[in-house]
DNA sequence: ACGAATCTTGACAAAACTGTAAAGATTGCC
DNA sequence: GGCAATCTTTACAGTTTTGTCAAGATTCGT
C-alpha cells in the first residue's frame, strides 16, 4: 500500500491553509507553493482539486487568494484523501465496482481484507482534523479526537486579504 | 491510499500456491499463470520476487515447479506485502528514510498520522495468513486469528512433482 | 477603460509502474 | 550427450501518475 505523491502534498497545501486560517489571513497560490517548496503550477492544481470538492474557497482577481471553506476542526483526513484520491483507500485491479475475477468460490479472500483495511485506515483518518495536523507541540501524533474550541469565524468571505 | 497491482497479483500467485500447498501438489509457473489469469512471464517475474523474499522455493528443470517455503498458516499478508512492495505501507517523498523537509517546527504533524495508519494496517495484514485466505467458506473475512491446525508436513522439498 | 495580480483550465513532458518478450541457465530423461 | 521442460534474468514497450507550462478568465485599482 502507498500512500500517492498528490495526497501528500495535498495534504501539506490544506496544513497550510488551516494555519493561515487560525492566523486570520489570507493567502495565494504562490505564498503556499513557497511555504511547502512545490511550484506554483503544482500547487494551483492541487488546490483546484480541494476546491471541486469545496474544502477551499477562491477569490480570483488582484486582491483574490485561497483559504478553507471552512474550519480546520471540521475537515478530517478522510475528507481531505477522498478530495485528492477519490477514496481514502483504492483497491487493485481484482476488486473495485466492476471486481469480477473475485467470483471463483472460495479462492478469493482477498476482499474481505482490503475491506477490514479500508475500515481501519478510514478509522484513524476520520479521527484527525486540519487542525489536529497544525497544532504544534505534542499530541500531533497523539489520541484522535481532539475537536476542541475555535468555533469557525466567518474570516475567509468577509476580509479576503489582510 | 492504494494497493498497488503487483501487490494484489502477488497476493493471488501466493493464494494458488498455498492452495496446491493443502492439495499436497506441486505447481508449474505456467500453471499459476493460467489459474489466476495472468501471462505466464507476468506469473514469472512476480513469484521470483517471491521466491528472493524467502516465501517461494523453486526447482528448475524439467521436472521443476514453485511451492510455498513453509506452510500458509506461517506466512502473514505482512510478509507477503513486503516481499513485493518493500514495506506494507508506503509513505509519499515528505516521509521516508531521508524525510528532510519534515523538521519544520509544528507544521508537520502528517509523520503521526502515517505512523498511526501503518501501524493499525500491519496490525490487519499481520493477522491474516495465506490459509486463512484460502479457507473456502464462511470466516474468510472474518475475526482475523484462525491459525487452525495443519502443521506443516515437509511436502514440497521431498516430492518435488505429483 | 486599461493594466496588473490572481485563479482556472487543458495540454504536455518526465518519471514511475505494469506487463511483455527474449535470451540464458538448470535439470531430468532418453 | 542431447533434447525438452522448467525456472531466471535483463531489457523493453504500454500505461498511469507526477509535475510543468502556457493561454484564458476574473477582479481591483487607477
Amino acid at each position: 500500500m502507498k500512500v500517492s505523491a498528490t495526497e501528500e502534498h495535498g495534504l501539506r497545501c490544506l496544513m497550510r491553509l488551516a494555519i493561515a486560517w487560525k492566523a486570520g489571513e489570507s493567502v495565494t497560490i504562490p505564498e503556499v507553493a513557497r511555504c511547502e517548496g512545490m511550484s506554483p503550477p503544482y500547487a494551483a492544481k492541487l488546490v483546484a482539486m480541494l476546491r471541486r470538492a469545496d474544502l477551499v474557497r477562491s477569490v480570483r482577481g488582484v486582491k483574490g487568494g485561497v483559504g478553507l471553506s471552512r474550519a480546520p476542526e471540521s475537515i478530517t483526513l478522510t475528507q481531505a484523501m477522498s478530495a485528492l484520491a477519490g477514496s481514502p483507500v483504492r483497491t487493485g485491479p481484482c476488486m473495485g465496482p466492476e471486481g469480477v475475477r473475485c467470483d471463483r468460490q472460495g479462492t478469493c479472500g482477498l476482499r474481505g481484507v482490503w475491506d477490514r483495511v479500508t475500515t481501519v485506515v478510514t478509522g484513524v483518518l476520520d479521527g484527525v482534523t486540519l487542525a489536529d495536523l497544525v497544532a504544534n507541540g505534542r499530541s500531533e501524533a497523539g489520541g484522535g479526537d481532539s475537536r476542541s474550541g475555535v468555533a469557525a469565524p466567518a474570516r475567509w468571505s468577509s476580509e479576503p486579504r489582510a
